[in-house]
DNA sequence: CCTAACCTTTACGTCAACGTTAAGTTTAGG
DNA sequence: CCTAAACTTAACGTTGACGTAAAGGTTAGG
């Protein structure tokens, strides 16, 4: 009772994959890769006639963007949410033609996104700065353990 | 009851503070800098005659580059503990005068520390691949939604 | 067809990092 | 001296982000 499409030649090479896999690809657990779905973090994916979830590597890449993301701008899940939702609607634009009529309302969308997106860029800048500014800081530490190590070594 | 040393003329301007400014100065609750405090990520700071905590101008900016390191390494409270452990070991090395005969001991450390210190350089660097790579995307969604809405200028 | 290895949902557990009363003490200003 | 505003400790509550265990279904290989 199992014939998933494990491999129809029409459909280029698109390997699915199980849990497993994936969350070894973006060092994360299988719970958490389904704690992600359930919050709604990553669009439930494919199933086997079984239920068994099945990924492909879209899903992989997409999934290692957001971690970056989130390491990256700190976010809370939630945040990161939000990023992706505008990410997605953003596409979704780029898909379907806009509905004749409603060309004010994306207008206005498209406006909204585009600062948003300055926000984030804004906060990519300042974290720059804050690792410079630790970064001089260990510099600073580094410079006098080594000369402290060779005041020991002379003496 | 409460001579406080208000102002002793002696002392530099060492101006003490009450909490709330503290917490002001480093954007943190009243109730986080006492937190951090019953975790030992800061020293207890001197008290008034009747318990309330006096700061200085020196743990506000002890806090904010402990922060900044928290922010920019996303380190726990608990591994920040340790990178600040290190930090002041080291500084009482520099203090006290090596006692003589563990000079091989304090070397071991030295290396140690130089090593560790390495290696959050090393988290530092990746963490700035990190936000370029996400600058580059970021930069990318941009350049899309401006096209998109010169494409609706136009029409 | 069997079975071990993997998958599923459900649900309770946990841990860090604080938030939030509560009940009482100190302090600065009038 | 008195009082409001800010401080104190103590203790329980909350939230996010998963961990873990139970009980059972699916799947690939022999």
């Amino acid at each position: 009772m199992a014939r998933v499409q494990k491999n129809n030649g029409g459909d280029r090479l698109e390997r699915l994959m199980k849990i497993e896999e994936v969350a070894r690809a973006c060092g994360l657990t299988k719970r958490t890769v389904r704690y992600y779905e359930e919050i709604g973090l990553i669009p439930p994916p494919e199933r086997s006639e079984g239920g068994i979830r099945l990924y492909t590597q879209a899903h992989i890449d997409r999934l290692n963007k957001m971690l970056n993301a989130r390491e990256v701008l700190g976010f809370s899940l939630q945040e990161l949410q939000q990023h992706l939702a505008m990410r997605d609607e953003l596409e979704a634009y780029r898909k379907s033609p806009p509905p004749p009529g409603a060309e004010a309302e994306v207008r206005t969308k498209l406006t909204e996104v585009d600062r948003l997106i300055a926000e984030h860029l804004a906060l990519t800048e300042r974290k720059m700065e804050g690792i410079r500014e630790l970064q001089a800081e260990l510099r600073g530490i580094r410079e006098r353990i080594r000369k402290r190590l060779v005041q020991l070594e002379d003496a």
